[in-house]
DNA sequence: CTTGATCCTGTAGCGGCTACGGGTTGTAGC
DNA sequence: GCTACAACCCGTAGCCGCTACAGGATCAAG
């Protein structure tokens, strides 16, 4: 066990990450399997500190398992892949440009229909309507 | 079985639901079990769909299972609610600004780096640098 | 050497569906 | 009335991305 080694708490810790998502990530190939001490611990290098954290920033960007899959393969050195890389940041600003406006939509909706029940003089709930109509 | 008896098939197309997610919502209470022929099949009347009908636009608003109980109890005729049906939708867009902020936080990020991108004279690639920082 | 924190594996659960598989019923046309 | 086939039945398992156990082993500090 090298001097920079760290356990697997550490590990999620200096990430930001849960300790079970660690091994989830493991266990689904995302991370790679390190080393164990002599009584089956993980034991991992810096390296894997900064995988992990490029990993959970690209879930706070909102990048899926899969797309994050192919980003750590184009971010190996070596690869030239930068317009691989940018075409699919371009998708994603694509779906989160979607997911926006479908948010904004329903925040319409609903701030119209709490706006009618700040109102008198009507007799019924103007939400449950809204929810009730189409 | 009466005129207006629909099959679970017909009720789910007249909502606008897939056919499994009805039979999910009775699973899970959200539907109430309705009558069934001799031969076993569920019979819908017009009522049901009305209530699957409140359940979807519900869904599509981002309401919760949890929350959409609340509302199909509040809904009841008879519960003078629109305080607290008003409040939960209030508490429900506050949550859905929530989310619309994050996403234009991560877009703007995403541009930036997709932007850093499409100059020239950089040696990496700025988007996986982007990933990797923090 | 003891204690208690940390780690191990495996499995099950969350929300909100969706998709089978293998069998039974309903209904339209002849 | 009979046949064909659509539509239904139930139960279970899978999806994503974790999270949370249980029941045990190991590590490190005192």
């Amino acid at each position: 066990m090298s001097a920079r080694s760290l356990t697997i708490g550490r590990l999620a810790d200096s990430a930001g990450v849960n300790l079970e998502t660690v091994r989830y990530y493991e266990r689904i190939g995302l991370m790679p399997a390190p080393a164990r001490t002599e009584g089956g611990h993980r034991s991992y290098e810096p390296e894997h500190a900064q995988r992990l954290r490029f990993i959970r920033r690209s879930r706070e960007l909102g990048f899926g398992i899969d797309a994050i899959r192919r980003l750590i393969a184009l971010s190996e050195p070596g690869v030239q892949a930068c317009c691989e890389v940018r075409d699919m940041a371009q998708d994603h600003i694509a779906s989160v440009d979607a997911k926006i406006e479908d948010l904004q939509r329903l925040r319409k909706v609903l701030r119209q229909a709490v706006a009618d029940c700040s109102e008198g003089g009507r007799v019924r709930c103007p939400v449950i309507d809204e929810l009730g109509s189409s």
